[in-house]
DNA sequence: TTGTACGCGTTATCAC
DNA sequence: GTGATAACGCGTACAA
């Protein structure tokens, strides 16, 4: 065992192994043509060396590095950690590394974070919040980067755009609603004024006018526990209370029950009914029970990382680069019903 | 703007620069000589081109790939999100870039995933889970590798250990259940058995035997919300049912308390004080209002990235190699004050 | 200060 | 199948 301070070459197995570098290239590049015996020489001496095959370098000479960059904000939040899990996992999955970018403190948050997936020469990046400037796009393109934006409602041709039915799911739970004998409607939104939360909130009223009703809307703060709890003070409080309130999300739809049964006394779903959006743990937990609108995770993921690496086979027909995927009603107790 | 789909390389830039390729490469070189001049017709050929730093291959003449791998499982869970989080907020300012490995559903997991961080030559590695086998940590150290240890007891030498005064933690809460009067002790752990969770049952079970006091211990499942379900049918149906209950995590301390509440009618803290650790965002729920411990995520990441950025400099003297951070009390409402 | 030449570790191409 | 050799894009002595 070498107890050197820097990591063993090809040159160095190839020596110990009496072949030349490219036969121990060749063995460790899947699909070459090697003898048996030499693949043998090489691997005992790679192994005896502690030799592992540097990525920086085949980056460098094939076009691809194995990296896609993962950029976003709220990485500690039930959503997006899950998804940034799946994401990860489905990378690995078919051979490449996540590599995360928390835009959270950003001055120019996305634009700044695609630029270092420009400069790790970044297979494809993977953007869960922020709009990245156009110019950018164009850069990442021109650099053969591959992009996917998810929940993201811009018009930028060239990604993949993966996004959800949310107008679907709205009428959907105003359906609920209104089986569930409700009829003084309120939406629960942040004030983030992010793509997909606006497009339910949009959702949401259209479908309401639909039926000829009005919706009680209040925004609020960030996407988060502590907003739900000020925005069930803002709805509850009117003097027409609602008897039905949807909540942009769950975290939010959490604050709001806990506000409604403790500072009003509400009982959940006999005096007033709740749904939230994303399915998060939480929802399930039997203090909540929240019905709300499972987020295809999984999907979603698989579907970002099979864009990505189809970029890599050349020999694949382009796939859509438009993704609209259902968000399915998980049934709880937080609805009366019909 | 370039519209080829490559990325473009310092000669092109210096080419239309009118200067030398090295001067391209002083200009992005923090404290090497250049002129005012040449620098800016650089900068301003590098923008015209869209010219960006190939990281790869800087990394490959300097010893240093700015990569620092983030390896861990269960990267869904409020604790380990948030975890992450800070540890990429802390890597990105020093200009670092995290690149994650989920070991949940991997064979060799840790081993494999610090495999992977040396074909990438990251600067270190941060291991939130698993323990790395001892000749695995040798082959990291001798490819000049630093290793971060974060709640793993492990006897390795070499890696910075940082771990948590859980002996500390649980003496503090014995007191406290001790003041609230509570005498019928118990403990709710999971199955997982990882070392810091050994260490909050070992140590709350010492500081019980101290006072001459009994602890029921159990032990479930993974390390989550159901297992504390179960854990609750498991101790609060005991001929001698317990006053006081330690969780060793907060999403056990919530599947605990909703199953102590809703399944056997119990009133907390009245009937039965509950406490956790974590302090994760759940705990402050006012459906919760869960007494816990909060672990110094911030102070954690911080450490880590600052021995991993200290690596670099050689000027450094070298840094103490285990780090033991108290976890403060946070009071809500599940211990009664004594 | 500036340019030249070489090396970093790997893969691809080409003869053999 | 195997071995030289030329890239890949960059940092850096070294000489100018």
């Amino acid at each position: 065992m070498k107890l050197r301070n820097s990591s063993v070459s090809a040159r160095e197995v190839a020596a110990r192994a009496g072949v030349s570098r490219s036969a121990v290239s060749r063995t460790f590049t899947p699909g070459a043509s090697v003898s048996e015996e030499t693949r043998r020489k090489v691997l005992e001496a790679a192994e005896a060396l502690g030799y592992h095959v540097n990525q920086l370098a085949r980056g460098l000479t094939r076009q691809e590095s194995g990296i896609v960059c993962l950029i976003g904000s709220d990485l500690g939040t039930p959503y997006r950690a899950n998804l940034m899990k799946a994401l990860t996992q489905h990378l690995q999955n078919v051979g490449k590394v996540a590599m995360v970018i928390n835009t959270d403190r950003l001055d120019g948050s996305v634009d700044l974070a695609l630029r270092q997936a420009i400069r790790y020469r970044a297979d494809g990046s993977i953007i869960l919040s922020g709009m990245p400037d156009k110019s950018i796009t164009r850069l990442c393109l021109n650099n053969g980067q591959r992009l996917v934006l998810i929940n993201r409602d811009d018009e930028h041709d060239g990604p993949l755009h993966i996004n959800l039915d949310e107008a679907a799911a709205m009428g959907a739970v105003l359906m609920a609603f209104l089986r569930a004998g409700c009829r003084r409607l309120a939406f629960a939104n942040s004030a983030a004024g992010t793509p997909s939360l606006m497009a339910r909130e949009k959702g949401f009223i259209a479908a309401a006018a639909t039926m000829g009703l009005d919706v009680m809307t209040e925004r609020h703060g960030f996407t988060c526990y502590d907003s739900g709890r000020v925005l069930a003070h803002r709805l509850l409080t009117r003097k027409e209370r609602p008897d039905a309130v949807f909540c942009v999300t769950d975290l939010i739809a959490c604050g709001f029950m806990d506000a409604a049964r403790q500072e009003f006394g509400l009982r959940i779903p006999e005096d007033l009914c709740v749904a939230g959006f994303d399915d998060i743990e939480q929802a399930g937990w039997s203090s909540y029970g929240l019905t709300t609108f499972s987020q295809p995770i999984d999907d979603i993921a698989a579907r970002a990382v099979a864009w990505l690496d189809q970029g890599g086979r050349s020999d694949a027909q382009p796939l859509p680069s438009f993704i609209r995927l259902p968000a399915s009603m998980v049934w709880r107790q937080s609805i009366r019903k019909g």
